[in-house]
DNA sequence: ATCGTAAACTGAGCGCTGTCAAGATCAATC
DNA sequence: GATTGATCTTGACAGCGCTCAGTTTACGAT
């Protein structure tokens, strides 16, 4: 599932060797490159990033990135990639630690709360993966394309469907107000005024992921006819 | 409400005046200045604007604009804050071509369609009203705030709260909802996976609203107890 | 009509950036 | 041990944000 394809390509392990030179060859420059643009961009936000940094950062020359990224928002697009991994991955575990994980309900509550646990513990990824226009998208191998990451979320919706009977709204328009409402928590989480100075609702960062998820089983339970669904 | 204070600060009218030279004084190169940069964001994206180019299209000096705005990001941030008085006069707007104003549902409906559709038009404000990143919040005048847009939506919430009885949730936890699944949608619209490639969900750009609309009501009144809600 | 003042604008320039071409270095293979 | 090919360095280019000293203009007071 999109996982580092080789640990370490060439020469030896991820540290320079202890000898009292740099190294000519660093070990896993792309992985470093990777862990110090997230750490910047988490200090100084994106638009701050400069690769001249990353590659000062890795202890290499300003050409060195390019022997990895074509450009760097090929690095931004590589870590929307991480992103999505990382998100698909952080939603099966969520569905995996369910007592019964074939419950509809409690099968797109625990999504929808990983969904906007991963936004908080992962600010970074999450927002490149929602700025297109930062990154190009390079081919990623299969099982990491943002589509997978998504699909387990709509499926989730899909299934409480299929249990509720036909109401108001068609299947599709419940997938996507329960992506809307998980999705826009999360971004006022990061860069709305919840983030800024909360000053329009007074809701403190760590509640908004229980609060929505509370209020989803009631929007789809509503939206699909008032009638009572499973459990 | 944040208007534009002063139409023409100095010289005379927006048009460099006719004559051959093109004035040394370009008239409204403040207004100019955000004009083209709108454009050129929305033609090429935010983070390939340069303020040279700005600068050039205007047809004024690399230096000029700092006469104008303390730094680029401070330009930006006024972009923003045309954004956050558009949204704030598209909602007024929205309320006030209701036929009743003080039909909570539907006045909570008008706005949140009137957000979305906002977005819609105006993506490049809408983007930098959530990217503080990128953006120096500059002290806008009173009226501009961007609170004061969010306050409607809000106070809209309150409204159906107030009619609707007490039920599973608190009323802050329905706005949260409520902003959550607009603001989402509006997201998801711009750059997510509905605006790429739309592969996920098979729903037009126009759909959209609509539909996000018309479960609004139903996620009220379900997470306010499952009563009947006024009309 | 003239002057003085302050705002608007210019042009040169500093340090930084992303990117590229050419050369140096090293690990692994034949 | 020589070859090969990936990895990294060096050096350079154009463009960027931003600063500053100086020029041009408009407006109010005289």
């Amino acid at each position: 599932m999109c996982a580092k394809p080789k640990s370490t390509p060439r020469g030896a392990a991820g540290k320079p060797r202890g000898r009292g030179k740099p190294a000519y060859h660093h070990g896993d420059l792309r992985r470093a490159l990777l862990d110090a643009s997230v750490a910047l961009i988490a200090r100084d936000g994106v638009e701050a990033l400069s690769l001249r940094e990353v590659a000062r950062e890795a202890g290499v020359s300003p050409a060195a990135p390019y022997h990895h990224f074509a450009s760097k928002s090929e690095l931004l697009g590589a870590i929307a990639g991480l992103g999505f991994a990382g998100l698909g991955q952080a939603m099966e575990q969520a569905i995996a630690a369910l007592p019964d994980p074939e419950e509809p309900l409690a099968r797109l509550s625990a999504l929808g709360r990983a969904y906007i646990d991963f936004a908080r513990a992962h600010p970074t990824e999450f927002r490149l993966m929602f700025r297109p226009a930062l990154v190009t998208r390079t081919d990623l191998p299969p099982g990491c394309d943002p589509e997978d990451s998504f699909a387990l979320l709509l499926d989730a919706v899909a299934r409480v469907a299929r249990v509720v009977p036909p109401g108001l709204v068609t299947p599709d328009a419940l997938a996507l107000a329960s992506w809307s409402i998980v999705h826009g928590a999360a971004e006022l989480l990061l860069d709305g005024p919840l983030a800024t100075k909360q000053g329009s609702l007074p809701i403190a960062p760590e509640q908004v992921g229980p609060l929505v998820v509370a209020v989803l089983p009631a929007l789809l339970r509503a939206a699909a006819g008032n009638a009572r669904a499973a459990q």
